[in-house]
DNA sequence: TGGACCTACCTTGCGTCGCAAGGTACTGTG
DNA sequence: CACAGTACCTTGCGACGCAAGGTAGGTCCA
């Protein structure tokens, strides 16, 4: 650390895959379109040696599941989806990040020590 | 990843040094108690071996600066205090969590997906 | 046809950091 | 003098973000 400009980097983890994880819930997305959507977030922007990784440790851990399908022009895109272990998972994320946020929010956010 | 009972290890990430700032913001803590005062805090529990070397690296990084008192009873204690630049980066990291916050609630939040 | 370029996927190597476990040392107590 | 309590720190491991590098399918146009 000790560097400002990568504060986000070390904000990022932990959520990262849960934004992954929210973004292919409504709809099926590949791995680039995922890299370019989350660069539209200046918070959440991270590069492909860091999304496929994580989509394939995603994968591994059965919370997303993926089918190739050919594209309208360019090589294959691999789509993914949720799998009901993702959705869980989401779930409880969501819980554990409300407490989460609060706890900051009380401990961090008026520099009142609790 | 892939197992729920370290979803707070994660997040804690990113944001524990800055917790620890807080904590030292409006006064003198030493190490133990540190490590104590944050075990009351089921999201930002974090071990010895955890918050020494993050206290290391926060003097090494002069955001914090220490020094040695004796204990009333027991080996003495190593203070910390907030340097300018602790100032500095706790008062950045504020701006910075408000808008991370903002983002994860807006993309995880509720499932819409922006 | 073939070269340039874009898209899309994935891997390698490095650095950081949380953490369990282990280690040292000072102090008070029976 | 052993023992327990407090307080500090280090070691080794694993996880993961990331820059950089690598492969390959598709389109365009001379």
């Amino acid at each position: 650390m000790a560097d400002v400009s990568q504060l986000s980097t070390s904000l990022r983890r932990g959520t990262l895959e849960f934004c992954v994880l929210s973004l292919v819930e409504l709809e099926d997305r590949y791995g680039n379109e995922i890299v370019r959507r989350l660069g539209e977030e200046p918070n959440l922007a991270a590069g492909e040696g860091t999304i496929y990784p994580l989509l394939s440790r995603l994968r591994r851990s059965g919370w997303l599941e993926s089918k190739w399908v050919e594209s309208p022009s360019g090589p294959p895109r691999r789509y993914y989806g949720l799998t009901s272990d993702g959705r869980s998972a989401l779930a409880h994320f969501r819980t554990e990040w409300v407490s989460f946020r609060q706890t900051v929010d009380r401990l961090v956010g008026t520099g009142e020590a609790a």
